[in-house]
DNA sequence: CCCACACATGGAAGCGCTTCCACCGCAATA
DNA sequence: TATTGCGGTGGAAGCGCTTCCATGTGTGGG
């Protein structure tokens, strides 16, 4: 075994007898070509193990070549989220299949988004912004346009591809209280992030209409969040008979507040997350939540951003009710 | 704003009055600059806001800015085990301190290990290889060497990094005695990882010096595989008064099929993971299991194949006992 | 006062690939 | 037979960058 160094397009195109030029039209699949050329060359790619360079590629035809995914929010550890990591291993799956690499970022909240400084964006092939900030999207620089896309609140340059929330909140808020429960609290996500009005709204307006009073207390999608805000809200509101959190991961941490207190789950308080992550059935009591079709949602945004298709500024997919023991 | 075209190295120069080679030394920090010229390029790269272009940097350079990740399993499932989303956020961070991007991919298991095609192996910086098999890491090319860490077990030429099963088995299982439990079952990890070997080498030994007998059951490190576990382990012992899985998944699973089985934990058996991953001290009893310094492991992993070296043929990083409700 | 020897610098040659463009031959059209 | 048109092709020009090399500059020792 001799072959140190790789084998290049140059030596392919010289095992099939053709150009360069011609052996590139028929590895890219683009231009004409005989199928005597296709052929030959097709062959000599198998024999010479040839593997095109992608940095080389990349810097050729000025079109990236890479999926990054850049995560909004104050620290890194938002890059820990079972939410993002279901964001990104979808991602992995639809890159591998269309051959493109895949990186992941942490973009911190409220600084100009520079989007552009994302590892040499010009290699870029598309960009996947998780729970961004109107603010930060309004930034995106112009050559990036038409191959973003956001998972969350878009803007009318950026499209969004989100979960409703509305309605899935209704539907575990609905469930909440056709269960007898009328004082429930409900555990928000970070208040920077626009897409949980939504779900506050849908809250407000079930409690309304069945006649409960609405007990809004912030969270930031975290555990520990969770178990604080459960400590909070029996504290101002001891006769709170049900808590929903907009989070799995909180309202986990909920569920480990209210035991440290005391209270019982479900019987003394309900208590319903959304996502419906892995966990969520693994809990005790197993949570009753609302899913979070994260797959789908990130297939479909992968696949608008690299194939460039800036259509529908807004998708919202939808989320139902999974009732457990929690509620 | 007109700045279409975003700046190059050759905008930087002659902003900066000097040459396209003076202004890359400066920028790329290597070979002589007068201070002169070192403030000149500075300022114009901030005054162009030029940023570099990582496809191209790999091309001239020819040595990679990526850092690849390729986790090996049987299906593509294996991506989403929260281990890998720690190794892989992990990586995350080292990488965006080096300015590199992060990719990620699955190779399936006992198909030889094209890393070479892993989009194009000249732009790779550096390959980390989840748990590999030996074979696996035999296949890996020639000019990739030097540049290859594995996380799991290694070989000759590939260093290892991984977490010290064998102690923290043993105080796992220590623990599980002192509390004077002796009818001890063990799951297992998948029988193609090889680092789950020395776990078992432990379980085994300490089983023997407290008079107990062994017995093990296979697992694959999801819950699914725990939850059956449970249930082939109480069927083929009844009176086993403890388990020990080697993944806190697996423990996880484990628990809700002893729930489901109607044994009481830890009052009939106690069950003890591995890993102490952030859902562990979420579940209901709270498990009791033994860290897995992922974020060490796989920053050392990152540094050595980002920073070329390849000394230490396998490093083993402590696992501490982490005691909670169920054991 | 001259020679050596650093250090600093610009010119130029690529890295491996895509793509524009001119070109050739051949069938279909006039 | 003289035109058009077009699928197929190779030459060549880069993409933005690093790096080798030859060429100036300034210092010190002889």
């Amino acid at each position: 075994m001799k072959g140190q160094r790789s084998a290049t397009l140059d030596d392919v195109a010289r095992a099939a007898g053709v150009s360069r030029a011609t052996a590139s039209r028929v590895v890219t699949g683009q231009g004409p070509a005989s199928s005597r050329a296709r052929d030959r060359v097709a062959a000599a790619v198998i024999e010479l193990g040839y593997v095109p360079d992608a940095a080389a590629r990349a810097l050729a035809s000025r079109s990236g070549t890479r999926l990054a995914i850049a995560v909004i929010g104050h620290t890194a550890a938002v890059l820990d989220d079972p939410y993002v990591g279901r964001v990104l291993t979808t991602a992995a799956h639809i890159a591998a299949e269309r051959e493109v690499g895949v990186s992941l970022h942490w973009l911190p909240l409220n600084e100009p988004v520079t989007l552009a400084g994302l590892a040499g964006s010009r290699g870029l092939g598309g960009l996947l912004v998780v729970n961004p900030t109107r603010p930060a999207l309004e930034t995106v620089p112009r050559d990036l346009r038409g191959r973003v896309a956001a998972i969350g609140v878009g803007t009318r340059d950026v499209p969004s591809f989100d979960v409703d929330n509305r309605t899935g909140t209704e539907g575990v808020v609905r469930h909440l209280v056709s269960t007898g429960r009328r004082r429930i609290a409900m555990v928000t996500g970070p208040s920077w992030l626009p897409c949980g009005d939504r779900a506050v709204e849908a809250y407000q307006r079930v409690m309304r209409d069945s006649g409960g009073e609405t007990r809004v207390v912030p969270g930031d999608f975290t555990a520990a969040r969770g178990a604080a805000a459960a400590a909070e809200i029996m504290t101002r509101w001891p006769d709170t008979d049900a808590v929903f959190a907009l989070s799995d991961l909180t309202a986990l941490g909920v569920l480990d507040g209210l035991h440290a207190l005391g209270v019982s789950v479900p019987g003394d308080v309900a208590v319903a997350g959304f996502d419906d992550i892995a966990f969520a059935s693994l809990s005790r009591p197993a949570l009753t939540t609302s899913t979070h079709p994260v797959e789908e949602i990130a297939t479909a945004a992968a696949r608008a951003v690299l194939d460039r298709d800036g259509s529908a500024p807004a998708t919202f997919f939808p989320s139902t009710l999974v009732v457990r023991e929690s509620a």
